[in-house]
DNA sequence: CCCCTATTTAATTTTCGTCAAACATCCAGA
DNA sequence: TCTGGATGTTTGACGAAAATTAAATAGGGG
């Protein structure tokens, strides 16, 4: 099983390959706001467990194993993001608060929240109600 | 700042008082499924940081400043234990899941989600709904 | 060939927890 | 009364995960 930070790098690699076509351990660092160092060490353990294939100094491909659950991260990263941003909190609060919490909610949640996400978006009714409540909030 | 295990103890600890009107540290342990050894530093480190105040073996009594952020610890944890109820999730995942994210979201994620509850709770046709986006997804 | 940037390594830090052994408290029985 | 377990608590050594820092190393362009 793939702690978090595992599961951060994965993610981060797969969208940098998807965008770029590449990921280097900078971009990584950078991505994730850490050293590069720490990516380094991150890497060969992906490596070892199968995720990704790393030569040193060159580069890294995912896996199948490593696509197939980047593929995955991604799709949940961004659900979140959308439901997060949907029920009005700030955009400069939502990527930390994301970041916080994708690992730590279980399949079973993130399914129920996409059908949350569902119906909000079908329903620009129940965004205006929100909104509302929002803004009574301010005055207490 | 407190960190997520600092939060977990104060919640407890505040909850505890509230129930038994006092806290022991084997009851704190057995609550967070730790072991006693665990509390007792925690327990050094938040009264040193003024949230509570400790005599060894004798006992412990939260600080003003402990219990203004117990009590909102324990709010936030219930709201998200009844916003992933409201919403269909499992009932056997809701604890840990909450226990996972709570530390992890913005003050303004939480009013926003008080506000989503709320809402869900004045219509329950709206759940309804939900629940019918959850069975269909049964099927795929 | 040398230098600059990117990368790696090794040692260290922080946070959170375990385990085993030492210590304190309380209470029952001689 | 005092005493010796049982129970509860504390201490200190240790470990795992994640990151940092500083120093060593590799590669590519002038």
């Amino acid at each position: 099983m793939p702690t978090p930070s595992m599961e951060d790098h994965i993610e981060i690699i797969y969208s940098l390959i998807e965008q770029k076509g590449y990921a280097r351990v900078s971009d990584i660092a950078e991505a994730l706001s850490v050293l590069p160092s720490s990516v380094t060490k991150m890497v060969q353990k992906l490596d070892k467990d199968g995720y990704l294939i790393y030569e040193r100094y060159r580069g890294l491909v995912l896996t199948p194993r490593g696509q197939k659950l980047g593929k995955r991260l991604l799709k949940r990263h961004d659900l979140l993001e959308q439901f997060l941003r949907l029920i009005g909190v700030d955009e400069d609060l939502i990527y930390k608060d994301v970041e916080g919490i994708e690992h730590h909610l279980s399949w079973n949640s993130i399914n129920r929240i996409a059908d949350l996400v569902q119906m909000l978006e079908e329903n620009p009714d129940l965004l205006m109600k929100l909104e509302k409540l929002k803004n009574e909030q301010k005055e207490s």
